[in-house]
RNA sequence: GGAGAGGUGGCCGAGUGGUCGAAGGCGCUGGACUGGAAUUCCAGUAAUACCCACAAGGUAUUCGUGGGUUCGAAUCCCACCCUCUCCGCCA
């Protein structure tokens, strides 16, 4: 296969959904496919992935043995054309050697033409392949194997009957979910006054603590983005039909996450092994098409089609990334810790856990409208896997040559979740809700919204 | 949206069909010189895939992207993307 990524190879998006830096079959360590596919296969099949081995070893030998047919028929024409314009200069008559090489162009083109249509054949085997999993994650096939991992506050004891959100917000007088319907549709809101506000005050309060405390550096990015910047990160090409696409050319996707545009700012890049780690936080709407959720968390804010979230995101050597794992959980908990939110930390099982990562701990807050945990934010640690699809890469000192990065991304945290549980938690009994401290400063000292 | 110019290695920049992966310069690395440094001089300085032990060595590919012409393309043709300048419009 030809050279991978030349640069600003990001043009325009070839038909199978296959960008021109992923063209290569490294979503998994190609050498590691080769060398330990029992060790992979295992692997993935605590996923409940099964990798179709047998196809896989065909096509990768017939693309290598084809691959060695094409270099030895692309030698022989540069040295033949060599030659006939060596003979020319000396005015040496070529006609007995252009006749040498008649047949070449065919057989070139033909070997050539295999060669991409296996590739083709692999990258579709290969892009579709889930992340391999860290040791540590735990076995089990659905959610009800998750682990907790710790509990953080207690959720308070109410002596009235907890309302949820949604009965919460229209007594405030700030949440109209009808007029979001007559507007968009289903699965949006809008918000004003002090629940607006409010929803405000929680993203600047996230940024301020992450940027001043924990040391990450605020980015503002593009909320469309191409073909090629979502298969870095690996939505595309398995997941497009969680996607919106925008019509129109160029095509365009609106971001589902800002771990999209904020990880693909290392894409193509060979970093200096002293401007890592990377760490980045964005404060963007969200869009999913929420494809086959059909009647679920069909009430209020919890799922929405757009929703606000502070997201971080770290690109760190290698070598450093689970203990970066744990720290950027531990940025995301600090969120929760300021609110006074109970939550708790759960580990991911193998069947639970997202395409891209090795692993995850989800943030659950305790939510007293439905009496349960639910997810605020997801900590992951993609390893080499979104690395290798962008070429997001590093020079190691150790070895001089450029590998792949390791990248991390976490919810810090879902800003319209957020909103819930600080709702939930906060009210009284008449109706009003008590502000966190944290967040007054952002509201002119207000420390209380009370229905008006 | 209209008109024009242009996209070459980490950067600048030469190169309009033939040993061009690409002159020259800058930067960087190593060495010589120095008490140390500067200056100067010498040498080196891409990525990806494949063969192979991810060694040495070799082969192929990459001059915005894709396609075409040709024995042979950075160089010719077509389409697209992007950048810059001017005009229009606009936050």
């Amino acid at each position: 296969m030809p050279g991978r990524l030349p640069r600003g190879a990001r043009a325009r998006a070839p038909p199978v959904g296959l960008t021109d830096h992923c063209r290569s079959p490294n979503v998994l360590d190609i050498r590691l496919l080769r060398t330990e596919l029992e060790r992979i296969v295992a692997n993935l099949a605590r996923r409940g992935y099964v990798l179709a081995v047998d196809r896989f070893t065909d096509l990768e030998r017939r693309r290598k043995e084809t691959q060695v047919t094409v270099d030895a028929l692309r030698n022989e024409r540069n040295t033949r054309s060599k030659a006939i314009g060596q003979a020319r200069a000396r005015g040496a008559e070529i006609a007995p050697l252009l006749a040498e090489v008649e047949t070449l162009g065919s057989r070139l083109s033909a070997a050539e033409q295999a060669l991409t249509a296996l590739q083709a054949e692999l990258d579709a085997l290969l892009f579709d392949v889930p992340n391999l999993l860290h040791d540590s994650v735990p076995l089990g096939a659905d959610d009800t194997a998750n682990v907790e991992v710790r509990r953080h506050g207690e959720p308070r004891r109410f002596d009235f009957e907890p309302a949820d959100h949604v009965a919460l917000g229209e007594r405030l007088g700030g949440l109209d979910l009808d007029a979001a319907g007559r507007l968009s549709g289903a699965r949006f809101s809008v918000l004003s006054g002090p629940l607006a506000a409010l929803h405000r005050a929680l993203a600047q309060f996230m940024l301020d603590l992450h940027t001043r405390e924990h040391g990450y550096r605020e980015v503002y990015v593009p909320y469309l983005v191409s073909r090629p910047t979502m298969t870095g990160t690996g939505q595309l090409p398995k997941f497009e039909a969680d996607l919106f696409r925008v019509a129109g050319e160029p095509e365009r996707f609106l971001i589902p996450t800002a771990e999209v545009p904020l990880t693909n700012l290392a894409a193509d890049r060979i970093l200096a092994a002293a401007e890592l780690p990377l760490r980045f936080v964005a404060h963007t709407p969200c869009f999913r098409s929420e494809a086959g959720s059909h009647g679920k968390d069909t009430r209020g804010l919890i799922r929405q089609h757009q929703f606000d979230k502070v997201e971080l995101v770290q690109i760190v050597r290698p070598a450093d990334s689970y203990q970066a794992l744990e720290e950027l959980t531990g940025h995301a908990e600090r969120v929760l810790q300021r609110l006074d939110l109970p939550y708790r930390v759960i580990a991911l099982c193998a069947g639970d856990i997202g395409f891209g990562s090795a692993k995850t701990y989800d943030l659950e807050v305790w939510l007293p409208g439905q009496g349960r945990y639910r997810e605020i934010s997801s900590c992951s640690n993609c390893e080499a896997f979104q690395a290798r699809r962008m070429l997001a890469r590093w020079r190691n000192p150790d070895s001089g040559r450029p590998e792949p990065v390791h990248t991390l991304n976490g919810s810090g945290v879902a800003v319209g979740r957020a909103l819930v549980a600080v709702l939930e938690n906060g009210q009284q009994a008449d109706g009003s809700v008590s502000v966190p401290a944290v967040l007054r400063p952002y509201l002119g000292g207000v420390e209380r919204l009370a229905p008006p």
